[in-house]
DNA sequence: AGTTTCCTTTACGTTTACGTCAACGTCAAG
DNA sequence: CTTGACGTTGACGTAAACGTAAAGGAAACT
């Protein structure tokens, strides 16, 4: 007998598997970020939503704003087929990719000052060190 | 009759060359992150001043709170000096840095799903091409 | 002297992203 | 059948990061 992974979730299970509130949860469906169906009143989501979740939060880890997150999660799913809505995703997706990667090398150059820090550091150190030894 | 940079800067100027107003510049000095010099009651930026300033909206711009770019901040002039300091800086350091690299992570990803989309895009934009010479 | 321009502080308003009750439905266990 | 765990919908609260309006000081044209 197989008994793989769920198939459906409650909103307590996936809050919890992502490390969310299920507040979190709700108020982005109030959004219209998520929107998992309804076994009467209650919440069911599927793999879908989960993946949809996983997105807004790298999203968020990212720095941008829900709002923002979800103008990129429309893009994802965007009905392609003529040419011009392919085109204009194209040109959304140019604009998305100059953010990341502008903001890529902000985060490369903070750490490239963290590393001239820590070697300042290190240096401070050894010196320390030697004055310890010699006197 | 040399003329080079000015050396000191009003609010105003600062907040136009950075592109942010007035008002938050003077929130920042709120928090703590600035502290310029007075000439009576009015504020003076110096070199010193723009460099924080610089740091602070790179933090921004990565997605960090102001509370903690304020750490960050503390961290680049922390008292340097005995060992224990240096090591507890290090230790921060640290810590930053696997900070800093997580959301390079995530960054990365988010990049590379936008490759895969827009490869995606333009594939469906060639089979419609294709489709409209040879009907 | 009057007006403009730039600066100041004080203080309340706003948006985002939730937290936190309150009040209620529902389903399985005891 | 009640208790308890888990779910629901409002609705108000809050912290962060400013915006904005009010009221005024101080230098600098005119």
């Amino acid at each position: 007998m197989t008994r793989g992974a769920p198939v459906t979730w409650t909103i307590a299970q996936i809050a919890d598997d992502f490390g969310v509130t299920h507040r979190t949860v709700r108020h982005y469906e109030d959004l219209g970020l998520i929107s998992p169906e309804r076994r009467g009143t209650a919440r069911i989501y599927r793999r879908r939503d989960r993946t949809r979740l996983a997105l807004i939060l790298r999203g968020r880890r990212i720095g941008f704003t829900l709002d923002e997150i979800r103008t990129i999660i429309d893009m994802y799913d965007a009905p392609r087929g003529q040419v011009a809505q392919l085109e204009y995703l194209l040109s959304q997706i140019g604009d998305r990719r100059a953010d990341l990667e502008a903001r890529r090398r902000d985060l490369d150059d903070a750490l490239a000052e963290l590393d001239s820090l820590e070697a300042r550091c290190r240096d401070d150190l050894d010196k320390l060190d030697a004055t310890a030894s010699v006197g």
